[in-house]
DNA sequence: ACGCAGTTGTCTAACTGTTGTCAAGAAATA
DNA sequence: TATTTCTTGACAACAGTTAGACAACTGCGT
């Protein structure tokens, strides 16, 4: 990514994508000539301009191939299937390592993310993210990396070998990743709009970034509004957007008298047809008292993704 | 000094251009003639004069041509700003021939970035304000979009215009576009290092991640740490990455005693070699306090560049 | 085991687009 | 006076475009 210009101008060339995508410009056009597996803009003299999005996807396909799928079978596969795809085959690591050895898995990933985060290297931390999720695709990045790598991070600190500062550097880092989620899945028009924040007196703001994360993903129209959000903010905002759904986090272990009645509250404001979904460690804690009021509790990104994809379908 | 945003005192020569931007002499008038990328003035024989904001922006351009980016697109995105502005210009208001003078469009980017923030558009606002960054250059983009932007916000917030929520959509935004431009400028061999952060009990970070951009647009190596680090992390990240330089942000305005005797604290850890640079809101207010415990109080950004330059002399 | 058809990555050739650099003579600057 | 910069046009180097060819590999039926 990294730095792309702005999200319609955000271009690139062959060059910088064969590059990025670790296929050739040969392959790069083949592939698109036999199976039109993407359709790059074109500048005014006709090169080729891939999206950020292009670059992610064309990954993928790299991967995927490179683990014995056929490229005209991935070709005919919706962007979906190609992620959940993804999903699957990431837990087996090819057995037959590749001969340059330059296929990194999850857990490489989330592993050398620790290392420059204990080195306070913004710079390759940033890297290494970025490459993970253009290689993993977005969902697997999350789940297998980012979530790994944020609980790394968390074990690091309870044992005395990751300090205040280690944590910070690497949450700002993190948090620019996942902004780059965010604006670089295209929103059409017709995207469901979802609101995810973090209630009153919930300061972590990481679980909402990687629901937020996930959420575009999954093409959702995301609009991020950070931490410790007054609830009738919450709801101000959501009907100044359009919501079709609102997502918190909360991830404070003990959940306090005014939190439920908070939730309580946003939960009547919303009115029937916006649903209200919560995650996060505490929310599970406190599954059942959420439940009697209405809001829908989710365990893990994965169930997240779920609630959202049947929220879609009602849309 | 180079920084100086003081366009009609500063003229430098091509020669002089030249050696700041890193582009040679040629491909600095060919940028000019094929894609009108600057418009220097002349001297009276009709030599090139260019500003600070042209050094700037055209040092900007080769960062992100460097990073793969085509120059045409480039001056193509820029372009569009500066007729999209000037059109908007003639049509609402002055009809007083706009003084060619700093502000250029930083106006009406940062009216359009208001606009963005107040209708809840991420997406908007990104765009905005990565066009305002490479128009105007990073230095100008920081004083004159970004300042205003937040200073806007904050005036919006007290008179209820302005809501938490359009206000945290914003700093999520503006954190995003301020690490970008942090990445834009690293790589750079024997770059001066710095540790950018914000003492205890200090939560707004955004002045210290208006510090770490401007560093890295001067040219150092920014290890930025975020908000609310104790004083022992502090000194252990600077020892860490062997800093030349330790700058913080201040801006609560009552300065309580914790603080002054946390930087203490610090003055005398970081050692007589490293100088720690304080600034914000709140040091102008109390900058004699800080000033007898030999910390370094600046009142404004330019004022912090030259600080910068200073100790990079010195280095 | 063998051959066949389809798949797939790579390559060539001829051409166009993009971009940095240069030449030459005139003019300005220090 | 010695340098530097000016302009215009040209050019080379590289990168990217299409169309088609090719060889290595796959899976499959015989």
């Amino acid at each position: 990514m990294q730095s792309a210009i702005s999200p319609d101008t955000a271009r690139h060339t062959v060059r910088v994508t064969a590059q990025r995508t670790g296929l050739t410009p040969h392959t790069l056009r083949a592939w698109e000539r036999r199976y039109q597996v993407v359709a790059p803009g074109r500048s005014e003299g006709g090169q080729r301009l891939y999206s950020d999005l292009d670059i992610q996807r064309l990954s993928l396909l790299r991967r995927l191939t490179e683990r014995g799928h056929s490229i005209a079978r991935l070709a005919e596969v919706s962007q979906e299937d190609l992620e959940r795809t993804a999903r699957e085959d990431s837990g087996s690591k090819s057995p037959e390592p590749k001969p340059l050895g330059d296929d990194f898995g999850a857990k490489d990933f989330s592993a050398a993310a620790l290392n420059a985060t204990r080195r306070l290297d913004a710079a390759e931390l940033h890297a290494v993210l970025e490459r993970a999720s253009i290689t993993l695709g977005v969902p697997v990045f999350l789940d297998q990396v980012v979530v790994p790598t944020l609980r790394g991070i968390g074990q690091g600190w309870s044992e005395g070998t990751v300090s205040i500062a280690h944590e910070h550097l690497a949450s700002g880092v993190i948090r620019r990743v996942l902004g780059w989620i965010l604006r670089v899945y295209e929103i059409t028009e017709s995207a469901p709009r979802l609101v995810v924040a973090t209630p009153p007196r919930q300061a972590h703001e990481m679980g909402a970034m990687l629901a937020g994360a996930a959420a575009a993903a999954e093409g959702w129209d995301v609009t991020y509004l950070g931490a410790d959000l007054p609830i009738p903010e919450i709801l101000a905002s959501a009907g100044q957007v359009g919501a079709n759904g609102v997502a918190l986090s909360i991830v404070y272990p003990a959940i306090d008298r005014g939190l439920v009645s908070d939730l309580e509250l946003l939960r009547g404001g919303l009115g029937s047809r916006i649903p209200l979904i919560v995650g996060g460690y505490a929310a599970s804690q406190d599954r059942d008292r959420l439940t009697s009021i209405g809001v829908q509790v989710v365990d893990s990104l994965d169930q997240f993704r779920e609630s959202l994809d049947d929220l879609r379908d009602r849309v």
